[in-house]
DNA sequence: CAACGTTGTTAGTGATCGTTAACGTACTTA
DNA sequence: TAAGTACGTTAACGATCACTAACAACGTTG
């Protein structure tokens, strides 16, 4: 049987960098112009081959979208995750979370756009996954959010969470700034709005 | 001559409402699923007539998406200068500010997300317009924020408004809790994040 | 060396979609 | 009543686009 290269990424060890430089350019593109306002031969052409030899590499223009938007989600879960995990104090896990999310959107500008405007073009096995990880993040948060202000109910925690989010997700349409000032800047303005007064230092 | 009726919307007073009626259709499917990702026949279907009818009122899909998005970037900045014009206090004109695209993100989700999405599906002169209302938009708060807060560059200024308006843009992922906790919620997280209050050090 | 898997090419196919054409109908008005 | 206008309809056209087919070059390996 002939193994079909367009399936999932090999198990094996070595990473393939052809399927990762594909992805790359893909959330460049999608982060311009949208998922339904790019071709596959545009995608093609960005990484220098032209049109249909993509299908070597990924079954379909919706899986690219798939596995971009899965990657990111579940590495956004599993970084806050981790954040949370290896502190005690809760007050330090928040700002870690917050130090982390901003880390990662000013690292992943392009995949941030993409998954806040064209989740809705995965196909639904996709988009529920993307849903739960989401959600899974989120919640990470929240329950972060509750042990640092017990005053608060789950739902305003909940809408807190997402406003700050939707602070920090600014970055795109920002970027003049230098990366170690912006991201300053970002977390006192994060922390100013989770009213958490700054630590003292 | 036969007057085409896509053309302008007619200078005369009375504004036929079906035109709005198909651009608030337009706006929500837009919202869900992109402007690429909504038909012609979609969009007719949601207002009870079907396909091609939309062209009795419209020159085109795109100058849908542009009437849109240049009406509700007008409405924004003309509120946004309003705000600030009839207020003497910059303190109080920030606030003001911030209460007024609140307000507006509660009204209007649906052209949020459009607006934050398909900016760049509009035909060139459209966004070239649209970008430009956007920009003046945002310079009004930079100002007014370089009242308040003079010891701020501008470049950081600047970014400051990026992230509160995306701040206050986050809405339409939220929306669980009623209008007017929300509101309070998020001008209290606004007005933290523009670290009003005296900063310690 | 021969068989094969990998990765690319170009040409074509079928579906979707924006747009136009041709036509029908009801309401207003001279 | 006749003409005109506003507002629909269905059918077709042309372009775009994701995807497939058929084929080629090349490195690896038995």
């Amino acid at each position: 049987m002939t193994r079909n290269a367009a399936e999932q990424p090999p198990a094996s060890p070595q990473t393939p960098s052809r399927r990762e430089q594909i992805l790359g350019a893909a959330a460049e593109l999608f982060a311009r112009y949208g998922f339904h306002g790019v071709g596959i031969d545009d995608i093609g052409a960005a990484v220098g081959v032209s049109g249909p030899a993509l299908y070597r590499h990924f079954r379909s223009k919706d899986a690219m979208l798939g596995e971009m938007l899965t990657g990111i989600s579940e590495k956004l879960l599993r970084g806050g995750r981790a954040r949370t995990a290896s502190t005690a104090n809760p007050a330090e896990a928040l700002e870690s979370l917050v130090r982390w999310h901003i880390e990662f959107a000013l690292t992943n500008s392009a995949l941030i756009t993409v998954h806040l405007r064209d989740l809705d073009s995965l196909t639904e096995p996709d988009r529920h996954r993307v849903r739960e990880l989401q959600r899974g993040y989120v919640e990470v948060w929240v329950r972060t959010l509750l042990t640092v202000r017990p005053e608060l109910d789950e739902d305003t925690a909940r809408a807190s969470t997402h406003a700050v989010l939707g602070l920090i997700n600014s970055t795109p349409y920002s970027a003049r700034l230098d990366t170690g000032t912006m991201s300053a800047l970002l977390h006192r303005m994060a922390m100013g709005a989770l009213g958490t007064e700054p630590r003292p230092r």
